[in-house]
DNA sequence: AAAGTAGCCAACCGCCTAGAT
DNA sequence: CATCTAGGCGGTTGGCTACTT
């Protein structure tokens, strides 16, 4: 998963750290302190590059860093952030409190991009859903199988009992709000005018709980 | 079981800014 | 002012792991 560690041209250490420069980078910063990167490797003895340091101690070794699963709290939280600071990385891990700017700005290409980005895509193509960026996916986006399951269970079954009453919806407007083991999902769907024939079987589970 | 592919994350790179001289 | 240096930031990449074919 990291780098293979080599010696570049200059006598320079890149690549992965072992547990020994760990040891030594830490032992020297909790001890002195980082007054000066660039010549802390030296006194350090370590054959790295002063940013290399600054970067695996802000990202990696620095105590009250907060590694681990993302909770739902801080995945709507950054998506507001996002959405309020563009990709300013280190001031949406300041307010996280605990996460490094490196880490969150991994978390939001490998997992809330897709979301968000779905959520629009989604929102745009509906037409009668009103979903969109500011109002669901700080809320909602939460694209667990059980959870998109759940709440196409759940619609359904509200849909199945107006199929029954021989009804359809006009202004429907329903507020649904379930937890699962792992997290509680708020979802709020507001539409215009809704035509229950119409609906179509879906293939596609990212796609089910939206139409 | 082997090969191919995608997802993920640690680390690097290059640019920008602030402060010192 | 201009120049230099160090720190900080965001974008990109290398390569391991997990999943799919």
């Amino acid at each position: 998963m990291v780098r293979t560690p080599f010696i570049d041209k200059n006598g320079i250490k890149r690549g992965a750290w072992s547990e020994d420069e760990d040891n030594k980078l830490r032992a020297f910063v909790e001890r002195f302190g980082h007054p000066n990167w660039r010549q802390l490797p030296k006194y350090a003895g370590l054959m790295r590059c002063g940013k290399s340091c600054r970067l695996r101690w802000m990202n990696y070794l620095r105590p009250n860093l907060k590694k681990g699963n993302y909770s739902l709290e801080e995945d709507q939280l950054i998506i507001k952030l996002h959405n309020e600071l563009g990709n300013r990385w280190s001031a949406i891990a300041e307010k996280l409190g605990g996460r490094s700017d490196n880490d969150v700005k991994n978390h939001w290409h490998a997992h809330l991009k897709k979301r968000v980005r779905f959520t629009n895509t989604n929102s745009s193509q509906s037409g009668s859903c009103q979903l969109n960026e500011q109002n669901v996916a700080a809320t909602l986006t939460y694209p667990e199988v059980s959870s998109s399951d759940h709440l196409y269970s759940l619609f359904n079954g509200l849909t199945d009992n107006l199929i029954e009453q021989n009804q359809s919806i006009e202004q429907l407007s329903f507020f649904t709000s379930f937890e699962t083991d792992s997290f509680s999902w708020t979802n709020n769907i507001e539409t215009e005018s809704f035509d229950l024939f119409s609906i179509q079987p879906f293939d596609n589970f990212w796609t089910k709980p939206f139409f």
